[in-house]
DNA sequence: GTACACGTCCAT
DNA sequence: ATGGACGTGTAC
């Protein structure tokens, strides 16, 4: 961020600059000691244009650097990458509109930047072209974006920096269990290969930072399987986003807009299952979720395709994802605080095998806890989580569920 | 009863 | 803020 205010600073600066060429005296005595003093009234223009156009240049430079980085930069454009995002989940069949509303609603709201540039708006809309916020609606063609992952994802998902952490150190331990090695290594290297803008579409950065639940294990054959194809693997491979995935909104829109990617018809039909192919998705969870993967839908009532009604085995669930079960505590009317459990969707969650070497694994004994690798996404956030219904609305069922058909 | 794993507390 | 240890709910 520094980087690109600063840009958008010297940016300002320069155009003051060129407006008043001659003009000896200079608004920004910080950068040059002497400008201010008009010690050298003839040179000193000449000099500080020099000097700053150095700074621009590395300030452009520094502030495409921090885009990128920033997965497309969405942060700098929460509001319209969230509304985008909503929008692509609430009307999913037709996310041109999402998209092209999103990509709207960042045009205002660049324009009505403060004078302060906070937030670098007008730096933004116009360096960050190539990517941001437009990217919510336009570079959708390749990867699918996960409504949820796009806004804060980087941050959001830092959390993984942990298991991050250990799959680079353990690496090969890892994924070593399964033979999917997680990817762990690849992880940076995505991240700097990455880079450029002039990569047509920014799909690398996209689908990882959408993707996040693959653990190589998985990802055979599956949609993502766009980015591998590529060449890369994205550092939040590991399963960093939350609930990540190649979900459908971002499919949709991609290959809507794009007008390529996966036949229409697929993707209509796969959001149908989201909600009314439920049983498609259920079983398909079933599959590969392991055996607690229907009960873990409790979790989703909310928006979710929860088989619950289909599913005896999840006990005191019921629908509205509140527990009618005698048991737990539900003295009063205060609702029972259940654990929560596993979506059982997600990458870890469908990790099948411990890695062995994380100190939940080594100290499984007295750590009581999940191997780190399989620590299931939705559990390492914050219980509340605000109820999310609008904020991530089907963060797991839909995408994940979405992902199943391909 | 046992094993697993989530939630919470606490140390760093 | 992060990670470990422990209590305890849940499933078998």
């Amino acid at each position: 961020m520094s980087g690109m205010t600063s840009g958008v600073c010297v940016e300002s600066d320069l155009s003051s600059m060129l407006q008043r060429s001659s003009a000896p005296s200079h608004h920004h005595p910080n950068h040059h000691g002497y400008s201010g003093q008009g010690q050298v009234s003839g040179l000193a223009p000449m000099l500080d244009y020099t000097t700053e156009m150095d700074r621009y240049r590395s300030s452009i430079a520094s502030f495409y650097k921090t885009n990128v980085n920033m997965n497309m930069n969405v942060t700098n454009f929460p509001q319209s990458a969230k509304l985008a995002a909503r929008l692509a989940a609430a009307a999913p069949i037709f996310p041109p509109t999402a998209a092209r509303l999103g990509a709207m609603a960042t045009t205002p709201w660049g324009c009505h930047d403060n004078m302060n540039m906070n937030m670098n708006h007008p730096a933004a809309m116009f360096w960050g072209r190539p990517k941001p916020v437009a990217a919510t609606p336009t570079h959708h063609p390749h990867h699918h974006h996960h409504p949820s992952a796009t806004p804060g994802h980087m941050t959001s998902s830092h959390p993984h920096s942990t298991s991050m952490h250990q799959s680079s150190s353990s690496g090969s331990g890892g994924g070593g269990g399964g033979g999917s090695s997680d990817g762990g290594g690849a992880e940076k290297h995505g991240h700097t290969a990455s880079l450029p803008v002039s990569q047509g579409t920014a799909h690398h950065h996209a689908m990882a930072s959408s993707n996040g639940n693959f653990l190589p294990g998985y990802s055979g054959g599956t949609d993502c399987g766009v980015m591998n194809k590529q060449g890369h693997t994205h550092a939040d491979m590991m399963g960093l986003s939350e609930g990540g995935s190649c979900n459908g909104g971002g499919v949709m829109g991609g290959s809507f807009l794009g007008g390529l990617g996966l036949p229409p018809g697929v993707i209509v039909m796969a959001m149908g299952s989201a909600g009314g192919g439920i049983s498609d998705a259920s079983s398909a969870f079933q599959m590969t979720g392991g055996q607690r993967a229907l009960t873990d839908c409790q979790q989703h009532a909310n928006s979710s395709p929860c088989p619950s009604s289909s599913s005896p085995s999840s006990s005191g669930v019921t629908a509205a994802g509140v527990s009618l079960s005698s048991s737990s505590s539900s003295s009063s009317g205060t609702v029972a605080k259940r654990k929560r459990k596993r979506c059982g969707v997600c990458g870890p969650c469908r990790r099948l095998i411990n890695c062995g070497v994380c100190s939940s694994c080594r100290n499984r004994k007295t750590g009581h806890q999940i191997c780190k690798f399989r620590k299931c996404e939705e559990l390492k956030k914050k219980p509340g989580g605000g109820g999310g219904v609008l904020e991530r609305p089907p963060s797991v069922p839909a995408s994940e569920a979405f992902r199943w058909f391909f």
